[in-house]
DNA sequence: CTCCTACCTGCGAATCATTCGCAAGTAGGT
DNA sequence: ACCTACTTGCGAATGATTCGCAGGTAGGAG
Protein backbone atom coordinates (compact mmCIF):
# COMPACT_ATOMS: atom_id res chain seq x y z
CA UNK A 1 0.00 0.00 0.00
CA UNK A 2 1.19 3.47 -0.82
CA UNK A 3 0.46 6.75 0.97
CA UNK A 4 -0.48 9.98 -0.31
CA UNK A 5 2.00 12.03 -2.93
CA UNK A 6 2.06 14.91 -0.56
CA UNK A 7 3.11 12.86 2.46
CA UNK A 8 5.60 11.15 -0.01
CA UNK A 9 7.36 14.39 -0.93
CA UNK A 10 7.48 15.89 2.37
CA UNK A 11 9.63 12.19 3.23
CA UNK A 12 11.91 12.76 0.46
CA UNK A 13 12.75 16.04 1.31
CA UNK A 14 13.17 15.04 4.82
CA UNK A 15 15.39 12.14 3.72
CA UNK A 16 17.46 13.65 0.47
CA UNK A 17 18.52 16.50 3.00
CA UNK A 18 19.28 14.35 5.33
CA UNK A 19 21.34 12.42 3.44
CA UNK A 20 23.44 15.05 2.21
CA UNK A 21 23.95 16.72 5.11
CA UNK A 22 25.35 13.50 6.52
CA UNK A 23 27.69 14.21 2.62
CA UNK A 24 26.70 10.92 1.41
CA UNK A 25 26.23 10.90 -2.64
CA UNK A 26 23.43 10.59 -3.96
CA UNK A 27 22.93 8.03 -6.88
CA UNK A 28 20.08 7.38 -9.17
CA UNK A 29 19.89 4.05 -7.01
CA UNK A 30 19.62 5.17 -3.59
CA UNK A 31 16.91 7.95 -5.03
CA UNK A 32 15.18 5.28 -6.06
CA UNK A 33 14.88 3.44 -2.93
CA UNK A 34 14.12 6.46 -0.99
CA UNK A 35 11.44 6.83 -3.29
CA UNK A 36 10.11 3.49 -2.73
CA UNK A 37 10.35 3.37 1.02
CA UNK A 38 9.12 6.93 1.41
CA UNK A 39 6.01 6.18 -0.62
CA UNK A 40 5.39 3.01 1.35
CA UNK A 41 2.37 2.85 4.12
CA UNK A 42 3.61 -0.19 5.61
CA UNK A 43 7.16 -2.10 6.52
CA UNK A 44 8.49 -3.25 3.51
CA UNK A 45 11.43 -5.99 3.52
CA UNK A 46 14.79 -5.22 1.90
CA UNK A 47 13.36 -7.87 -0.61
CA UNK A 48 10.00 -6.63 -1.18
CA UNK A 49 11.72 -2.64 -1.86
CA UNK A 50 13.80 -4.78 -4.19
CA UNK A 51 11.23 -6.42 -5.97
CA UNK A 52 9.22 -3.24 -6.27
CA UNK A 53 11.92 -1.55 -7.80
CA UNK A 54 13.08 -4.52 -10.31
CA UNK A 55 10.40 -3.29 -12.72
CA UNK A 56 11.67 0.42 -12.93
CA UNK A 57 15.35 -0.20 -12.23
CA UNK A 58 16.27 -4.17 -13.81
CA UNK A 59 20.13 -3.10 -12.76
CA UNK A 60 19.64 -2.25 -9.10
CA UNK A 61 21.21 -5.03 -6.40
CA UNK A 62 19.64 -6.66 -3.32
CA UNK A 63 22.99 -5.55 -1.31
CA UNK A 64 22.43 -1.84 -2.68
CA UNK A 65 18.83 -2.18 -1.51
CA UNK A 66 20.09 -3.45 2.21
CA UNK A 67 22.64 -0.62 1.99
CA UNK A 68 20.94 1.92 1.50
CA UNK A 69 18.71 1.06 3.80
CA UNK A 70 21.47 0.63 6.83
CA UNK A 71 22.25 4.23 5.62
CA UNK A 72 18.87 5.28 6.40
CA UNK A 73 18.38 3.38 9.61
CA UNK A 74 22.29 4.97 10.56
CA UNK A 75 20.98 8.00 9.80
CA UNK A 76 17.60 7.68 12.03
CA UNK A 77 15.28 7.97 9.23
CA UNK A 78 13.72 4.38 9.27
CA UNK A 79 13.31 2.28 11.74
CA UNK A 80 12.85 -1.63 12.22
CA UNK A 81 10.51 -3.52 13.52
CA UNK A 82 12.32 -5.74 16.35
CA UNK A 83 15.81 -6.15 16.87
CA UNK A 84 17.71 -6.10 13.33
CA UNK A 85 19.46 -9.12 12.04
CA UNK A 86 20.65 -11.59 15.36
CA UNK A 87 19.44 -14.62 16.55
CA UNK A 88 16.18 -15.31 18.48
CA UNK A 89 15.61 -14.49 22.02
CA UNK A 90 13.85 -16.09 24.71
CA UNK A 91 11.99 -14.47 27.44
CA UNK A 92 11.05 -17.00 30.34
CA UNK A 93 9.42 -14.59 32.53
CA UNK A 94 6.35 -16.12 33.37
CA UNK A 95 4.33 -13.01 35.06
CA UNK A 96 3.28 -10.22 32.88
CA UNK A 97 6.16 -7.32 32.31
CA UNK A 98 7.18 -5.01 29.87
CA UNK A 99 10.92 -4.19 28.88
CA UNK A 100 13.51 -1.78 29.11
CA UNK A 101 15.76 -1.17 25.53
CA UNK A 102 18.98 0.32 25.93
CA UNK A 103 19.16 1.92 22.08
CA UNK A 104 23.45 1.75 22.50
CA UNK A 105 23.73 -1.65 22.91
CA UNK A 106 20.94 -3.94 22.62
CA UNK A 107 20.78 -4.83 26.29
CA UNK A 108 16.82 -5.66 27.40
CA UNK A 109 16.10 -5.56 30.80
CA UNK A 110 12.37 -6.42 32.12
CA UNK A 111 10.06 -4.67 34.61
CA UNK A 112 6.71 -4.73 36.27
CA UNK A 113 4.08 -2.40 36.42
CA UNK A 114 0.44 -2.49 37.18
CA UNK A 115 -0.31 0.47 36.04
CA UNK A 116 1.46 -0.14 32.23
CA UNK A 117 -0.51 -3.83 32.34
CA UNK A 118 -3.78 -1.56 32.19
CA UNK A 119 -2.99 0.56 29.98
CA UNK A 120 -5.87 2.00 27.84
CA UNK A 121 -5.71 1.45 24.21
CA UNK A 122 -6.52 4.27 21.79
CA UNK A 123 -9.82 3.95 19.21
CA UNK A 124 -7.17 4.07 16.56
CA UNK A 125 -5.43 1.08 17.69
CA UNK A 126 -8.52 -0.29 18.76
CA UNK A 127 -10.12 -0.43 15.53
CA UNK A 128 -7.56 -2.37 13.45
CA UNK A 129 -9.23 -5.62 15.71
CA UNK A 130 -9.09 -7.34 19.05
CA UNK A 131 -7.20 -5.95 21.67
CA UNK A 132 -5.75 -8.52 24.14
CA UNK A 133 -2.70 -7.40 25.69
CA UNK A 134 -0.47 -3.74 25.48
CA UNK A 135 3.77 -4.36 26.32
CA UNK A 136 5.39 -1.36 26.60
CA UNK A 137 9.04 -0.77 25.29
CA UNK A 138 10.55 1.80 27.30
CA UNK A 139 13.83 2.88 25.06
CA UNK A 140 16.60 4.90 26.45
CA UNK A 141 19.81 4.35 27.32
CA UNK A 142 21.39 2.01 30.04
CA UNK A 143 23.53 2.94 32.52
CA UNK A 144 26.25 1.03 31.27
CA UNK A 145 26.57 2.68 28.04
CA UNK A 146 26.18 6.17 29.84
CA UNK A 147 28.64 5.65 31.71
CA UNK A 148 31.44 4.24 29.08
CA UNK A 149 30.20 6.94 26.57
CA UNK A 150 33.50 8.62 25.19
CA UNK A 151 32.82 7.52 21.62
CA UNK A 152 30.91 9.53 18.87
CA UNK A 153 29.20 6.48 18.55
CA UNK A 154 26.08 6.55 15.92
CA UNK A 155 26.79 3.88 13.54
CA UNK A 156 23.63 1.07 14.30
CA UNK A 157 24.16 -0.37 17.16
CA UNK A 158 28.04 0.72 17.18
CA UNK A 159 29.01 -3.01 16.46
CA UNK A 160 32.92 -2.72 17.25
CA UNK A 161 34.79 -4.77 14.25
CA UNK A 162 35.68 -8.02 16.66
CA UNK A 163 36.27 -9.33 19.66
CA UNK A 164 34.77 -6.48 21.50
CA UNK A 165 33.44 -7.96 25.03
CA UNK A 166 30.24 -6.05 26.23
CA UNK A 167 28.65 -5.47 22.91
CA UNK A 168 24.70 -6.90 22.21
CA UNK A 169 23.72 -8.29 25.47
CA UNK A 170 20.26 -8.84 24.67
CA UNK A 171 20.34 -10.13 28.13
CA UNK B 1 22.75 -14.59 35.25
CA UNK B 2 20.32 -16.75 37.38
CA UNK B 3 17.09 -16.47 39.23
CA UNK B 4 17.02 -17.68 42.81
CA UNK B 5 16.12 -21.23 43.60
CA UNK B 6 12.69 -20.94 44.76
CA UNK B 7 11.66 -18.46 41.69
CA UNK B 8 13.36 -21.57 39.30
CA UNK B 9 11.32 -24.19 40.97
CA UNK B 10 7.94 -22.48 40.34
CA UNK B 11 8.81 -21.93 36.53
CA UNK B 12 10.05 -25.68 36.63
CA UNK B 13 6.79 -26.96 37.91
CA UNK B 14 4.79 -24.59 35.81
CA UNK B 15 6.95 -25.90 32.63
CA UNK B 16 6.64 -29.72 33.38
CA UNK B 17 3.25 -29.69 34.66
CA UNK B 18 1.71 -28.16 30.98
CA UNK B 19 4.04 -29.73 28.86
CA UNK B 20 2.87 -33.03 30.31
CA UNK B 21 -0.76 -32.29 29.90
CA UNK B 22 -0.07 -31.52 26.42
CA UNK B 23 1.05 -35.23 25.69
CA UNK B 24 4.51 -34.46 25.21
CA UNK B 25 7.31 -36.82 26.42
CA UNK B 26 9.64 -35.84 29.34
CA UNK B 27 12.76 -36.65 28.17
CA UNK B 28 16.72 -35.79 29.40
CA UNK B 29 17.84 -33.05 27.27
CA UNK B 30 14.11 -31.49 27.71
CA UNK B 31 14.20 -31.57 30.98
CA UNK B 32 17.73 -30.09 31.24
CA UNK B 33 16.78 -27.08 29.00
CA UNK B 34 13.43 -26.24 30.86
CA UNK B 35 15.94 -26.00 34.07
CA UNK B 36 18.65 -24.11 32.22
CA UNK B 37 16.10 -21.60 30.82
CA UNK B 38 13.55 -21.38 33.82
CA UNK B 39 16.93 -20.49 35.90
CA UNK B 40 17.57 -17.87 33.42
CA UNK B 41 17.24 -14.02 34.90
CA UNK B 42 17.55 -12.83 31.17
CA UNK B 43 17.05 -13.69 27.57
CA UNK B 44 18.97 -15.93 26.28
CA UNK B 45 19.32 -17.10 22.56
CA UNK B 46 18.88 -20.62 21.62
CA UNK B 47 22.76 -21.13 21.54
CA UNK B 48 23.46 -19.54 24.86
CA UNK B 49 21.32 -21.88 26.41
CA UNK B 50 23.19 -24.99 24.09
CA UNK B 51 26.77 -23.61 25.37
CA UNK B 52 25.72 -23.62 29.04
CA UNK B 53 24.55 -26.88 28.64
CA UNK B 54 26.86 -28.32 26.84
CA UNK B 55 29.36 -28.69 30.39
CA UNK B 56 26.40 -30.60 31.74
CA UNK B 57 25.29 -32.65 28.62
CA UNK B 58 28.03 -32.82 25.76
CA UNK B 59 25.89 -34.73 23.97
CA UNK B 60 22.95 -32.27 23.67
CA UNK B 61 22.71 -30.74 19.87
CA UNK B 62 21.40 -27.15 19.30
CA UNK B 63 18.81 -28.27 16.82
CA UNK B 64 16.89 -30.08 20.02
CA UNK B 65 17.68 -27.03 21.82
CA UNK B 66 15.75 -25.22 19.20
CA UNK B 67 13.18 -27.57 18.66
CA UNK B 68 13.03 -27.27 22.51
CA UNK B 69 12.09 -24.02 22.80
CA UNK B 70 9.88 -23.60 20.23
CA UNK B 71 7.90 -26.09 21.84
CA UNK B 72 7.48 -24.16 24.92
CA UNK B 73 6.70 -21.12 22.46
CA UNK B 74 4.05 -22.90 21.17
CA UNK B 75 2.75 -23.98 24.65
CA UNK B 76 3.25 -20.11 25.71
CA UNK B 77 5.71 -20.50 28.41
CA UNK B 78 7.98 -18.57 27.19
CA UNK B 79 8.03 -15.45 24.83
CA UNK B 80 10.54 -14.42 22.15
CA UNK B 81 11.91 -10.75 22.41
CA UNK B 82 10.78 -9.39 18.49
CA UNK B 83 9.61 -11.39 15.64
CA UNK B 84 10.99 -14.81 15.03
CA UNK B 85 13.20 -15.60 12.54
CA UNK B 86 12.05 -13.79 9.35
CA UNK B 87 13.42 -10.84 7.45
CA UNK B 88 13.71 -7.27 8.59
CA UNK B 89 11.20 -4.89 8.55
CA UNK B 90 11.93 -1.25 7.79
CA UNK B 91 9.44 1.45 9.01
CA UNK B 92 9.66 4.69 7.00
CA UNK B 93 7.00 6.60 9.27
CA UNK B 94 8.64 9.47 10.19
CA UNK B 95 6.07 10.74 13.00
CA UNK B 96 6.08 9.01 16.22
CA UNK B 97 3.78 6.48 16.41
CA UNK B 98 3.17 3.07 17.70
CA UNK B 99 2.09 -0.41 16.71
CA UNK B 100 -0.71 -3.04 16.53
CA UNK B 101 0.40 -6.46 16.13
CA UNK B 102 -1.71 -9.70 15.08
CA UNK B 103 -0.70 -12.44 17.42
CA UNK B 104 -2.27 -14.39 14.87
CA UNK B 105 -0.55 -13.21 11.25
CA UNK B 106 2.09 -10.88 12.63
CA UNK B 107 0.89 -7.95 10.77
CA UNK B 108 1.98 -4.73 11.75
CA UNK B 109 -0.35 -1.82 11.74
CA UNK B 110 0.82 2.07 13.07
CA UNK B 111 -1.21 4.47 15.10
CA UNK B 112 -0.67 7.48 16.70
CA UNK B 113 -1.38 8.56 20.16
CA UNK B 114 -0.73 11.41 21.93
CA UNK B 115 -1.60 9.65 25.27
CA UNK B 116 0.57 7.00 24.82
CA UNK B 117 3.91 9.32 23.64
CA UNK B 118 4.11 10.60 27.11
CA UNK B 119 3.20 7.50 29.31
CA UNK B 120 4.69 7.69 32.62
CA UNK B 121 7.37 5.58 32.99
CA UNK B 122 7.68 3.78 36.36
CA UNK B 123 10.84 3.41 38.95
CA UNK B 124 11.09 -0.10 37.95
CA UNK B 125 11.46 0.94 34.51
CA UNK B 126 13.55 4.15 35.05
CA UNK B 127 16.28 2.75 37.59
CA UNK B 128 18.04 0.85 34.24
CA UNK B 129 19.53 4.32 33.25
CA UNK B 130 18.36 7.06 30.85
CA UNK B 131 15.05 6.94 29.38
CA UNK B 132 14.33 8.54 26.02
CA UNK B 133 10.96 7.56 24.77
CA UNK B 134 8.33 4.74 25.20
CA UNK B 135 6.78 2.16 22.34
CA UNK B 136 3.65 0.91 22.89
CA UNK B 137 3.16 -3.20 21.11
CA UNK B 138 -1.01 -3.71 21.26
CA UNK B 139 -1.03 -7.33 21.15
CA UNK B 140 -4.27 -8.46 19.59
CA UNK B 141 -6.06 -10.39 16.36
CA UNK B 142 -6.67 -8.35 13.49
CA UNK B 143 -10.10 -8.31 11.60
CA UNK B 144 -8.96 -10.25 8.85
CA UNK B 145 -7.54 -13.24 11.24
CA UNK B 146 -10.64 -12.89 12.97
CA UNK B 147 -12.84 -13.12 10.27
CA UNK B 148 -11.37 -15.98 8.72
CA UNK B 149 -10.90 -17.91 11.94
CA UNK B 150 -11.97 -21.39 11.81
CA UNK B 151 -8.86 -22.99 11.67
CA UNK B 152 -7.84 -24.63 15.41
CA UNK B 153 -4.76 -22.44 14.99
CA UNK B 154 -2.39 -22.81 17.98
CA UNK B 155 0.76 -23.50 16.20
CA UNK B 156 3.14 -20.39 16.66
CA UNK B 157 2.26 -18.11 13.89
CA UNK B 158 0.22 -20.89 12.14
CA UNK B 159 2.17 -21.02 9.34
CA UNK B 160 0.51 -23.13 6.20
CA UNK B 161 2.82 -25.46 4.98
CA UNK B 162 3.01 -23.81 1.49
CA UNK B 163 2.19 -21.67 -0.66
CA UNK B 164 -0.89 -19.77 1.41
CA UNK B 165 -1.36 -16.78 0.31
CA UNK B 166 -2.34 -14.28 3.13
CA UNK B 167 0.47 -15.38 5.68
CA UNK B 168 2.44 -13.37 7.32
CA UNK B 169 1.48 -10.09 6.51
CA UNK B 170 3.99 -7.86 8.51
CA UNK B 171 3.01 -5.05 6.87
C1' DC C 1 33.41 21.97 -18.70
C1' DT C 2 36.89 18.33 -17.56
C1' DC C 3 39.38 15.79 -14.33
C1' DC C 4 40.16 13.11 -10.13
C1' DT C 5 39.26 10.52 -6.41
C1' DA C 6 36.69 8.93 -2.74
C1' DC C 7 32.61 6.89 -2.41
C1' DC C 8 29.32 3.46 -4.79
C1' DT C 9 27.49 -0.49 -7.18
C1' DG C 10 26.84 -5.26 -8.90
C1' DC C 11 27.94 -9.87 -8.25
C1' DG C 12 29.27 -14.16 -6.79
C1' DA C 13 31.05 -16.21 -2.75
C1' DA C 14 30.89 -16.42 2.25
C1' DT C 15 28.43 -16.17 6.77
C1' DC C 16 25.06 -17.04 10.24
C1' DA C 17 21.09 -18.54 12.34
C1' DT C 18 17.75 -21.95 11.87
C1' DT C 19 15.55 -26.02 9.90
C1' DC C 20 15.16 -30.58 7.40
C1' DG C 21 15.53 -35.51 6.45
C1' DC C 22 16.41 -39.73 8.48
C1' DA C 23 18.23 -43.58 10.81
C1' DA C 24 18.74 -44.91 15.59
C1' DG C 25 17.04 -44.30 20.43
C1' DT C 26 13.70 -44.28 24.22
C1' DA C 27 9.57 -42.59 27.19
C1' DG C 28 5.63 -44.65 28.90
C1' DG C 29 1.29 -46.99 28.25
C1' DT C 30 -0.12 -52.11 28.12
C1' DA D 1 9.36 -56.81 29.26
C1' DC D 2 7.42 -54.96 24.95
C1' DC D 3 5.71 -51.93 21.46
C1' DT D 4 5.51 -47.66 18.95
C1' DA D 5 4.92 -43.11 18.34
C1' DC D 6 7.44 -39.42 19.61
C1' DT D 7 12.49 -37.80 19.98
C1' DT D 8 17.38 -37.14 19.01
C1' DG D 9 21.71 -36.12 16.73
C1' DC D 10 23.78 -35.25 12.63
C1' DG D 11 25.12 -33.48 8.41
C1' DA D 12 23.15 -31.31 4.63
C1' DA D 13 19.77 -27.71 3.18
C1' DT D 14 17.77 -22.98 3.46
C1' DG D 15 17.17 -18.12 3.68
C1' DA D 16 18.50 -13.78 4.93
C1' DT D 17 22.44 -10.77 5.03
C1' DT D 18 26.99 -9.39 4.25
C1' DC D 19 31.76 -9.42 2.17
C1' DG D 20 35.46 -8.72 -1.20
C1' DC D 21 36.54 -6.60 -5.25
C1' DA D 22 36.83 -4.98 -9.88
C1' DG D 23 34.58 -1.42 -12.34
C1' DG D 24 31.60 3.05 -12.17
C1' DT D 25 30.32 7.73 -11.21
C1' DA D 26 28.91 11.82 -8.16
C1' DG D 27 30.51 16.18 -7.50
C1' DG D 28 34.16 19.33 -5.75
C1' DA D 29 38.58 21.44 -7.64
C1' DG D 30 40.65 23.70 -11.31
Amino acid sequence: MKIGARETERRMERITSAVKAAGVKLTIQRLEIFRELAASADHPSAEAVFEALHARMPTVSLDTVYRTLWLLTDLGLVHTLGPRHESVRFDPKLERHHHFVCLRCGLVRDFESAELDALRVPASAARFGRVEATHVEVRGVCSGCARKQGRKSGGRNDKEPKGGKGSNEHE
